[in-house]
DNA sequence: ACAAGACGATTATGCGCATTATTATCGCGC
DNA sequence: GCGCGATAATAATGCGCATAATCGTCTTGT
């Protein structure tokens, strides 16, 4: 039990050698130039394993090295208590693999919050030089904060789809659009022709890819896209009634209990007057233990594969490019939401909300 | 957009003073024999906000500074998946604390598994050395690892009461004996006078602490401890039918969903011929929105004031003793699974349980 | 017998910071 | 005119490691 740590000092002065053959020999790779006898090396490895050596991160680091550490950084507060929990099963996926690969997980709590966001100001990279890389989670669009990512070639890579930057980021993703479509197609499939997307139609990723696979699936069918904006849940009920929609696809930030019990109040049945299909898991705790159909997220799966990743880059190892920009099949789930369209219903209002 | 990081040299440079004396102006202590004019203190400060420098950590902590970083060890996986969370909420209060005293999160994912359970081996040591100070969560026993704790003199803190090693164990718990008593009490303030205690009887201090709490409350009402030892489901139905239970409390490890299905399959309704109370939010992800009565044990408030105990311990403040020991009160769940006794129920087998 | 490699290491340096030891300059009393 | 305390800073060192530069000592060919 000594009080001071051992280092690679005292680890060379043990098997009679300097320093720097430690080092060589713990990094089983010597620089041009340098030679070590077998013999040697294996006595420095006795020496390690007599006195129980492990290398200081902190020093490693600063010298240039790398620590096994890898940082997360999410846009929003990671845990954000309440129910929701957005981030975590992301976490438990890289935690995972990051007991596999023997990393620490480094969570930048720090960062400043600026408008109600996180952001990787001055300080916040400074301090992303603690780990061998970083991961990074959550909707943001700076474009400054990306290009200094990109030229000081420090390793990092995205958990969600990043299609900006010509391509240059690295990610691990979800195909939404893929299995958005096909929920769509199955809908189809089972009689539906007036399907409702109901969610904001922003910029962000997810939200584009969604309404991508909806609006190509429903095209390919040979119908049109009908958008019903975000709104309170009766206003939607209301759009649901006029335009005499047997189907929703609902965008996972919604409260999809919410909408049911609106649908309820106007005496509509899910799933027998309305089917509704949640486009991953609901971002609310839901309240009763009714299973919505849908997809489902393979969040774990792209935590622990986006560490993956991001430990090879940290190697230096070079990455296909369908390594660098991985989509996961999303896992269809079939739940209780989804039924034939009830044949006789037909809209009592308008088309108005028809998107061509 | 500079492509090396600035450096305390380069504000030093720019200020016309030496490195040495842009340290002493940002950690603002002069070291004794050292003095500096205030119209230089002002040139370094000006250079600082100029420069938009910012202190490399790894540098700080090689150096035997502080960083700014908390390690969290977890002696379970930190995100166990399936729904069971049992540190999230905890996380969640760190992390909340943590963004506002701008301080980053460690955590030891990489610490080796032996049996089941993370180990602070050598190398786990090692690497706890990143962090200015480390928490530390979940059950565990090991003595020399405690004895390693304490003589290295490395800040920490336990999340959970910790009354072994003479009191020298610096934590944040929860009051679980308080909060148990209160519940028996209020049960038998409803009448009860057969009241059950069903889990483990662990030596683990959350369970002894509880026992307590049960058992004192008993015993000041004149009653005595019936121990249901934890069993299949149905077995406790047995039990409490056996003894006549008309009520009992129950250890948060153990499904209470599933022990309120043995009950109606028995013909047992909860609350009108058993009520149940829960001693802390359950392991177990429950699937029926029922609201269990019982206490809620504060965990996000104790991951919080747990990171502002740390934080202090590292600052090197001296604390006081009530602070180097906190207990947090748990609140009350009102819930729906408790009601007066039936008064009509009487024991249909022996006593054989009762204990004094 | 002697230069030219091959072999097997070592020494030196720096990462960015905290901290200790040291230096330089001034004013003042005697 | 010289020592001495006060003032205001700087130089030097080391944390533990990675890595570049360097240095012996053999062997071999001629």
């Amino acid at each position: 039990m000594p009080k001071r740590r051992i280092t690679q000092a005292d680890v060379a002065a043990m098997a009679g050698v300097s320093q720097a053959t430690v080092s060589f020999v713990l990094n089983d790779r010597l620089p041009a130039g340098v030679r070590l006898s077998a013999e040697t090396r294996q006595r420095v490895l006795d020496a390690i394993r007599i006195t129980g050596y492990s290398a200081n991160p902190v020093a490693q680091r600063l010298a240039g090295g790398r620590n096994q550490i890898i940082g997360v950084f999410t846009y929003e507060a990671t845990f954000p208590g309440g129910g929701r929990d957005f981030y975590g099963p992301f976490l438990v996926g890289i935690e995972h693999a990051a007991e596999q690969l023997g990393i620490d997980i480094l969570l930048f709590t720090s960062a400043r919050v600026v408008e109600g966001r996180r952001r990787l100001t001055r300080d916040g990279w400074q301090r992303l030089g603690i780990a061998d890389g970083c991961l990074l989670l959550g909707q943001h669009e700076d474009r400054s904060e990306l290009q200094h990512l990109l030229d000081t070639n420090y390793p990092f890579a995205f958990i969600g789809k990043r299609s900006s930057e010509g391509g240059r980021l690295p990610y691990v993703g979800a195909d939404y659009t893929g299995a958005t479509r096909r929920v769509v197609e199955r809908l189809v499939g089972l009689g539906h022709r007036r399907i409702g997307y109901v969610g904001a139609l922003g910029t962000d990723q997810p939200t584009t890819d969604r309404w991508e696979g909806y609006r190509d699936a429903l095209r390919d069918a040979g119908l049109g896209a009908r958008l019903v904006p975000e709104e309170e849940p009766d206003e939607i009920v209301t759009a649901v009634v006029e335009q005499g929609l047997t189907a929703v696809v609902l965008s996972p930030e919604r409260d999809p209990e919410e909408l049911h019990d609106a649908l309820g109040r106007h005496g509509l049945d899910v799933p027998r007057d309305v089917s509704v299909l949640l486009l991953g898991q609901p971002h609310h705790r839901l309240r009763r233990p009714q299973e919505w159909s849908g997809y489902a997220i393979p969040r774990e799966e792209m935590g622990a594969r986006a560490l993956l990743l991001l430990s090879r880059l940290v190697a230096g190892d070079d990455v296909g490019d369908e390594e660098l920009h991985r989509l996961l099949e999303c896992t269809e789930v079939t739940g209780g939401t989804v039924g034939p369209p009830a044949s006789q219903r037909a809209p009592t209002g308008t088309d108005g909300s028809l998107v061509p």
